[in-house]
DNA sequence: GCGCGTTAGTAACGCGAGTTAGTGACGCGC
DNA sequence: GCGCGTCACTAACTCGCGTTACTAACGCGC
């Protein structure tokens, strides 16, 4: 028999307090400034509070001008999101961020071929956007950042002009290449993670790359093969791989296809890392107990997730933003890799 | 130079097609029965598009007493999200299907001891709310529920009266059992995978207790043991329960857990299946790939989120809702389930 | 040529807040 | 006892849109 009463609005409140919505407004906000005695402070606190008073957020936005809303868009397709185990994780740490900021979040899942999302923006809904896994050829985001909306990339994109958040990715897999080197690898084989046009399977392409050339390793185009997200496109790369040339050790370059190609050396009998060291990247959650236990570059997942967050309050605000900011990695040591087989020696 | 202009408002659209503001809104919400002569019609629908017109979201909001968006509470604290490595997927879900009924997603990341959500529906910023691993001890959700709020519970809380939508954790645990029933096992652990007021740890619980009660076989605690989420604990409760007992088969209630117990396996010297099989639960991506290829129970998790996100949609328009709804899960048998070994027969 | 129904619109109000400009009361100086 | 400056508020406007009246023009029957 609850006749679902309405809910009360400032109205209802400054009646109840005996003041005008006016005073209201100004309590309610906080307005120190606009001289309002502590005795009515104090007695339209109580009105509010007596009349589980919630300030009607559409009704804000409107006035205000700010939805204190700010969109995620997710540049991706439903597969690469189910092979994402970090995902979640940098969902969070925007959605806490953003929350200590003032702020809530909200979703706009965006297969690559997908629809638009400039409404989003353009319809005020939010106050700003963050784009995960931006394209190169994504015109409409390209307006939007010349427009000047507060735009925070999560990935790169080296000739759009909006502040970007990433991880070192060429770093961690410089240094990734880099131990297997150090343990006395030479002909050290690499799975991407994703096609090329992704930036950031590029960059980790790179830091192999790198590694190579600083060790003074020509560098083989054998070596490497393109994976696709997933633990399967591992397991085909890996074999494919292993058709190709004898790599002693693989850098894989994210731990779900590491694990994918741990499983196409066991096909064959490998051993890892007795015949064959493994790296991966990322440091998933069960990264540390797969057999064997993997070694992997760490990717601050967490904090990627805040930084993109506070950058985008901050940019909102006014606020200046860096450029670009990289977070570093950390190579984490477990038993996938090792010296490489005598018998290989010469 | 671009002075940023001001957006378009409806007033601008009506002004430029020559029209009241009343025809523009008629038109852009489709009114077919307010007589508008089709050359108006047109003239409106090139005044918008050439100004490049998005209606205010918040405006809308306030005048029409909808806000077209659906709120979803993460009721996990951040570990628990970090090692869901399907939550992404079920995010996908809900997203996409509240899209296509016209509705975006909001995120409320809340852990278990965490804050109050009511304000995100009592300020009206959301038409109802998915809340996700309700709890039982949840005052606050009875309270929004009973004031006739819309809610889905995703998952199970009986003895709140609101819809809810889950997997059949029950009947799925139990096909695992009887998986490894009908192989011959006698002796099988049950690791859960997380503590038991989670309804869900409980659920699965009851499944193993179905089925070995169906095969006559007596319930013995000292075969339980209980798990934390991820594969740590999954590893820890695996060597617990090598001390305790020598199982010849273990459920594990998710595949994270059951992978930290493979390698509770192997650290012992023990093979899977050869001398302890193992089955799983969730079917994550690469339970294919670990080593054995694990033996699990898929869930459904993009479904789910769909299921939850179309059911939330009805229930706000009105339209008739179940009281529970329960997806199928479906057995998936790989490699780390075989018959127990011959030298365990009596 | 009057009444009536239809067509094609419009004027005006309301949603619930934030905000600017202004008002009355009071104290104080002289 | 008049001017002037706080102090403590409030009236009224605004944000952009949905919606409910209401109206003006037109056609048509008789």
């Amino acid at each position: 028999m609850t006749e679902k009463r309405r809910r009360a609005t400032s109205a209802d409140v400054a009646a109840r307090a005996g003041v005008s919505r006016t005073a209201v407004s100004f309590v309610l906000n906080a307005r120190t400034d606009a001289g309002i005695s502590p005795g009515t402070w104090r007695r339209i606190e109580d009105a509010a509070r007596e009349l589980g008073y919630h300030p009607h957020g559409a009704a804000r936005a409107l006035a205000g001008g700010a939805s204190l809303t700010i969109g995620l868009v997710l540049r991706q397709s439903a597969e690469q999101v189910a092979a994402d185990a970090l995902l979640a994780e940098t969902l969070w740490g925007i959605a806490s961020e953003a929350r200590t900021g003032g702020y809530r979040v909200l979703l706009e899942p965006l297969p690559p071929d997908g629809g638009r999302y400039s409404d989003l923006l353009l319809s005020e809904r939010v106050d700003g956007l963050i784009v995960s896994g931006p394209r190169d050829d994504d015109e409409e985001l390209a307006a939007l950042v010349a427009d000047g909306f507060p735009i925070i990339l999560q990935g790169s994109l080296p000739n759009v002009p909006a502040p970007s958040v990433d991880i070192d990715n060429r770093a961690g897999a410089r240094a990734a290449v880099e131990h297997l080197l150090g343990l006395g690898h030479r002909r050290i084989g690499c799975i991407t993670h994703a096609p090329l046009p992704y930036t950031a399977a590029a960059e980790r392409l790179d830091g192999y790359r790198d590694a190579l050339a600083a060790a003074g390793i020509e560098y083989d185009p054998r070596l490497v093969v393109e994976g696709a997200f997933d633990a399967a496109s591992g397991h085909a790369a890996m074999t494919e791989l292993l058709g190709r040339a004898r790599p002693t050790a693989v850098f894989a370059a994210n731990d779900v296809v590491a694990i994918g190609a741990l499983r196409g050396l066991r096909d064959v009998g490998l051993r890892t890392p007795a015949d064959v060291s493994v790296v991966g990247f990322d440091d998933i959650p069960i990264a540390a107990h797969v057999d064997p236990p993997l070694t992997t570059v760490r990717l601050p997942a967490g904090a990627l997730g805040e930084t993109a967050g506070r950058l985008l309050v901050d940019r909102i605000n006014g606020r200046p933003v860096p450029a670009r900011t990289l977070l570093p990695t950390q190579l984490i040591i477990r038993d996938s890799t090792a010296a490489p087989p005598r018998s290989g020696g010469r």
